[in-house]
DNA sequence: TTAGTTTATGCTCAGGATAAGTATAAGCCA
DNA sequence: TGGCTTATACTTATCCTGAGCATAAACTAA
């Protein structure tokens, strides 16, 4: 192991890069679902990831604890990106994005900070369902995609364009799949109708409704907001959403508001009940309109009782 | 934007780090899931994540396309790790691990490398329960589990080690469930029964069968057996297994090796129909035993027909 | 006081999916 | 020819799921 000293390792640091996380923070408040943003709503929280952090969870948790000034419950990983190009600086050092999903409540989060809730349909007006199909979807989104398909070179590929709109959006009488956000994001993207998409010049393409992100900050929420849609049908995670004591209907609005679509009341409680998810208190909600509603909390002992508790949703169809 | 030229600035370096891409190379043959090693089967095949590649993907697909001699088919990305200490060596460059899930046929391979398909089970041999639960489930990790159970500080602990241990291992008359490989890994781990736990110093502590691997690299193939598992039930994805054309039971064997378990028959047949998965060739297996069966291919279109096929699996419970 | 509104809660029903079993067909080989 | 193996068709019982009906319990406006 002696020697002559050695010059530090340059070869390796042209391998270097730096990892950044960034956090898709959901919270939902009044039935509407809620992402954390900084910039004017412009972007997700992210910090660097410093090696003083025992593991990337640990330092996620650590500056989001920080800013919000609250303990983060279910903490989940989302996605790891490094495509070339992403800050759009070639100069620039080159970056892993590690994005995490977490869940909270927006009243424990503090003050300060540039730090704020947007509702997250505002970015996605397209997967709100739960009053019906949006109208743009039929108005706007139909006829751009439309054309976009119209617009490939060959017939063949004309039709697979308009068939993969069709599947992803529910166009001509097919089901919406509310867990097809990414694709139906990335379609867009690739169809040019969003601004992240024509962003480096190539003139003003016509553009849909949506609030834009920094960089790829809106496909990373697609991602988080289509792995919680997919994950609140079979792990009980929406009560980390949730204050302690809640109303099945509360617990009803809630899975709403993720899912973007509505659920069959009656059959959601004899869910929840057979599936032993939740408890009466004992108590009886005040300040409610109509019959009064008995107050329930989470049964915290399932988590030990099952590994895997199917918490599926009754969707309706219509 | 003028100025003095600045230093170049050391303090980013000091976040610097390098990425590392780890592969989980999945294939099928007559009937054994296998996956790919190096270094003597102790290891995942691993390279340097480097910026020449466009992306993550791209470079994952580059060198493993370098050492296979052939094109990966289906790639996915598993998780990505980073703990201080992963290496044991704190003053080695901290490096992020970013894994993936990978598919292809043995026969893909080329020759040469040091690369070399080794039997899954051999690394978790209490996962295979194509035969029956496995004999040292309940002759080995039974009792280890229940002494490690034991050994917890309060009777509260104790009872609350052996349910997660029968819940995951389904002792106690609980049914197996196959995807938890990942949960059972790290509850050998965390009862310091497998070598990996017992790495550095603290004696020589009991020990479990299952071949060990290098780091985590154990973890992460019990990360990509896990999602495999989950997979096939829901997605297509065992076609990318399979050769062109294959009989309706050679695809139920390989079903059947990567969940670890038997499907009936019959209602297996019956999925694959009803879901029009797959079309007859029009030809007949030869070298068969038995009955001739037809041979069958899979049916790409539904890939393209609809966006999540329901690859259901009827699963056994004898 | 009563009709109307809102929410809560109990119950039924039909259709579909699923697990499991029975039965028969079609090859081979001793 | 009988026995073995695999292929394939069909049946049955059960459970899950979506959907609707009906009633209860509060409030409010006429």
């Amino acid at each position: 192991m002696a020697g002559p000293p050695r010059k530090p390792k340059t070869s390796e640091s042209a391998r270097a890069i730096t990892a950044d996380l960034v956090a898709v923070l959901v919270a939902v408040t009044d039935g509407e679902p809620k992402i954390m943003t900084i910039a004017y709503a412009g972007a997700l929280p992210s910090g660097p990831f410093e090696f003083k952090h025992r593991s990337l969870q640990s330092g996620l948790r650590t500056w989001v604890e920080q800013q919000t000034g609250h303990p983060l419950g279910y903490v989940e990983q989302l996605y790891t990106f490094a495509d070339r190009g992403r800050t759009g600086d070639a100069k620039s050092p080159h970056s892993i994005s590690i994005s995490y999903l977490g869940l909270t409540r927006e009243d424990q989060v503090g003050p300060g900070s540039e730090a704020h809730w947007s509702g997250w349909y505002e970015y996605f007006p397209w997967e709100d369902h739960r009053a019906g199909p949006p109208a743009l979807l039929g108005k706007l989104l139909a006829p751009r995609l439309r054309a976009w398909s119209k617009s490939a070179p060959s017939a063949a590929l004309q039709r697979e364009r308009w068939q993969r709109a069709a599947i992803t959006f529910g166009f001509d009488d097919r089901e919406w799949n509310e867990e097809l956000v990414l694709q139906r994001y990335e379609l867009l993207y690739e169809a040019a109708l969003i601004p992240e998409a024509v962003r480096n010049g190539n003139g003003a393409a016509p553009v849909v409704p949506g609030r834009a992100m920094t960089a790829d900050h809106r496909r990373i929420l697609a991602t988080g907001i289509a792995r919680l849609r997919a994950k609140i049908k079979y792990r009980p995670v929406v009560f980390e959403l949730m204050p302690a004591e809640f109303t099945l209907l509360q617990l009803q609005r809630s899975v709403e508001a993720l899912a973007g679509r509505l659920v069959h009341k009656q059959n959601f409680r004899r869910l929840m009940e057979q599936q032993q998810l939740v408890e009466e208190t004992g108590a009886i909600a005040a300040d409610t309109v109509g019959r009064p509603a008995k107050l329930f909390r989470f049964r915290h002992a399932v988590l030990a009782e099952r590994a895997v508790a199917g918490t599926k949703l009754p969707l309706s169809r219509t």
